[in-house]
Parts: C-alpha cells; sequence; structure tokens
DNA sequence: CAGTGGTCTAGACCACTGA
DNA sequence: CAGTGGTCTAGACCACTGA
C-alpha cells in the first residue's frame, strides 16, 4: 500500500476540508507554500490540485489562490436500472412480452419522431417486463432504423430491446426525464393497477453524436419501484 | 481562443470515440506515439488521457495500452434542483412558508431517527415552497441538533432550512430516493391538488462523514415537475 | 522481459488578476 | 505589478503485466 505522493496530498486537503478545519470559501496553500510542506516538485501539488478542482471540492484563480468550494448540490451520480438485473435480484424470473411491433414513417405531426427517425423510418416497439410472470413495468420506444440497420431482423424473444441495444449500439448521450403520473385506462391494464394508481415514468432519449438512436417512455407502479441517487467522495 | 495543447489532443481523441471512429475495446495509440504525432511531451498527452480516463471515456492498462471503455449506461448525472433558483428561473416570486417547527427528541421505534439525532435531538420542519404565493412543494425535515447546533436559533424567514443548510453545513455525501405517490388528504390540501393526484416524491439524506445532517422529503405535483438527468460528454 | 502506463523532478515562460 | 495558477519541457526511475 504505497500510495503516490499527489494522491496524499489530496486525501489529506480532502480530509482538511470534509472534517470542517477548512470551510467553504477558504483559502488553501498556495501550490508554492504545498512544494515546501511536500517536498516535491510543482507538478506533483499540481495534480492533487487539479483532482480537487475535478471533484468539485476546491475552485483555484490565478493571483488569488485556491478556495474551497460552496457545497453543491446539484449533481447526483443516478444508477439508471438495468430491470433484468433488478427484477433477477429480487430472486424473481424476468422475462419481456413484446406486445406490439411496427416499422413505419416517423409521424410528421411530431418533430421528436422525424428528428429521430433522420432519413430512415422508425421501428417501434410496445412491450411489458415481467417479473415471476406479472407485469412489472409497460415501455413504448422508438428506434431509429438509419442508427441501426441490424434490429430489422431480431425477434427479442426474452430478451428486451433495451438490452439489446446496450450491448449492440455504443451511445454517447443519454437524457432521462423522470415525472410521476397517474395511470391511464390503457396503461393501468398494462401493468393491472387500479385506474389512478401514481406511476413513475422515466423518459430517456440516446443518441451517438448528433444521432438519435432510440427513445424510451417507461411506467412503474410507484409502489413498487424507486430509483436511488447518490453522492459522495470517490473510494 | 487559444486551447491548451492537452485540451487539443484530448477532444480530437474524444472525437474519434464519439463518432465511433474508435469503438468500445479499441487500442488508443501510446503516449509515446502521441508524444512523437503532436511533437510534445509525455506528461502532456498523459494530462489528455487522465482527462479521458476521469471522464470514463477510455481505460488504461499497463503492458497493453489505453483502450475505448465499453459504453456505461448506469450512471448519469442527476441535477438536483435547487427550488429557489428552479422557480425564479420561470419568472416567478419564491417563497417558503414555514408550517410547523418543533424540537423533540427522536421516536424510540425509529432507527433512523435515532441514527440522525445521535445523542441530541432534533429539530422537526415542515413547510411549503411556493411559487407567486401558490405551493408548489411541500416538505418534511428532520434536522440533527447535534450536527448544526447553530440552527436552534435561525428563523427560516422567506429562505428554506435547505439552504439554509446548503450556505452553513458542508456535506459529504447524500442519497435521494425517486418515488411517485399519489396525493393523501393532507398533501392534496398542502398542495391545493386534488385527493390521489400523482406526485413525485424526493427523499434525501445527507451526510458528513458518518454523522447525519438532515433527511427531508419533498413532495412536488408530477405535472408541474420533473427531474432530469444527463450523461453526455463534458464541454 | 520488454513495453506500457504511473509518477516525479527541477526547471521555464506565460496569462491573468486582485491587492 | 507582483503573485498566483496554467501549461509545458526533457528528462528519470519504477511497477506492472501480457506477449
Amino acid at each position: 500500500m504505497t500510495r503516490s505522493l499527489h494522491d496524499r496530498i489530496r486525501s489529506e486537503l480532502e480530509a482538511a476540508i470534509l472534517s470542517g478545519a477548512l470551510g467553504p470559501g477558504d483559502r488553501l496553500p498556495t501550490e508554492r507554500e504545498l512544494m515546501a510542506r511536500y517536498d516535491c516538485a510543482r507538478m506533483t501539488v499540481s495534480k492533487a490540485l487539479s483532482t480537487l478542482t475535478a471533484t468539485g471540492l476546491i475552485e483555484r484563480r490565478r493571483r488569488a489562490g485556491s478556495f474551497v468550494a460552496q457545497p453543491r448540490v446539484h449533481s447526483m451520480v443516478l444508477d439508471i436500472p438495468d430491470l433484468r438485473h433488478e427484477i433477477e435480484a429480487r430472486g424473481q424470473r424476468y422475462g419481456f412480452a413484446l406486445i406490439r411491433r411496427e416499422t413505419r414513417l416517423p409521424s410528421g405531426s411530431s418533430a421528436d419522431e422525424m428528428q429521430l427517425a433522420g432519413t430512415g423510418s422508425l421501428l417501434a416497439i410496445e412491450g411489458t417486463h415481467c417479473a415471476d410472470g406479472r407485469p412489472f413495468a409497460f415501455e413504448e420506444r422508438l428506434i431509429s432504423l438509419a442508427a441501426v440497420p441490424a434490429l430489422a431482423e431480431e425477434e427479442f424473444r426474452g430478451v428486451s430491446p433495451g438490452a439489446w441495444l446496450l450491448h449492440h449500439v455504443p451511445w454517447t448521450e443519454a437524457e432521462t426525464r423522470i415525472v410521476a403520473v397517474g395511470a391511464s385506462e390503457s396503461l393501468a391494464k398494462r401493468l393491472d393497477l387500479p385506474f389512478g394508481t401514481a406511476c413513475l415514468s422515466l423518459e430517456r432519449r440516446t443518441w451517438r453524436g448528433s444521432a438519435g438512436i432510440t427513445q424510451v417512455r417507461q411506467y412503474f407502479a410507484g409502489s413498487t419501484f424507486d430509483l436511488v441517487a447518490r453522492f459522495g467522495p470517490a473510494g
């Protein structure tokens, strides 16, 4: 367990911040002071301070110095669940039941669909993720066949389109919106819930570069599912 | 707009990955090859590659080289909103109305409360975040007075406890659970919604080290609020 | 065991900016 | 305008590990 020096410097400064010994707005020693304290080259302390900057723990200003950053609430890491994994972790059997599958042109009235389709057409899929044969989540998905031509022949027997895509198509950007909705009549039927039950809706769009790959809306019964986001120190 | 060289190297490699020219598992040039290509010192390419590693775009292995990482689904960055900021960004006036405030001992039947309180007592707060005077979110909060003694005298006139804590107490770890719930009778009254309306509930716990600071549950009308999580290349 | 990345040195010049 | 951080050089020794 011989740690690198820059990592030791980083963790000692970090400890001072997290313990409260250094509070938001407080000034850290300058690079040159740290060089003297740790008897090392400037690149070494620079690396430690750069890491703290990347983590958001400090902010650096020329001429002024390095300062403990104001704590940020904004960004936490959200674990987007892999449903198969989630269900099997509960000791239940996972299944995906395909309800509808259709190749069609994008609707001219939907800018979203036009943009996703590009010059090609769309694969529209509806299906249910099941746990021990009972509906767990319902999803409506559109996939750009221009972006994923290999998909036209895929059957999706037991494997969900999301899992298939994940293993075949690299994506670079994604966005997820999370809202609460009351179950419509058709959704209530799909999920075997009373009409109006509060459900969590995840709407996710995925791109590779500027080309859209897929967009999906998934619905979960609010009481059977929750999302967790975490923020904590690395390591 | 004179960019640094390491940033140019980083962005050129990043472009190759995001365009698909380099796919998951592909090997990148070695540091020494990049030194020759860009005619620079090894520290410079090292910095570019370190940044790509930190972003999760590549993985590096000794003796083997640097490789494009497999795309990750799991973690996306969730923007936990600052409600005041959110509301003011809509051009509305923000307000926090304190409904209840009470100092009490933790309930012996709640392990959560016992752990949060530690050796001290709890400040229990209920209040409503308002936009233009109309209820926007309702929150129930517990704060550990052992962790935040300065709080006992705070009045919370117009400023929400969350905003106050954020500026006075550095936290190091946080966890947020997101679920959908139907509005109970009392919640419906608080938010001025019909009974049973689907609402988004955020439950957040915050720690400094192993000491709990606060836990809060916030409720939003599902139709008036959504959370967004993103993953994409920095910059 | 040879080639890769990880770390570190002891300098240097520069851009920026707040005392 | 002096002090800070940002960047970069041209080396060096080492740890690791897969061909």
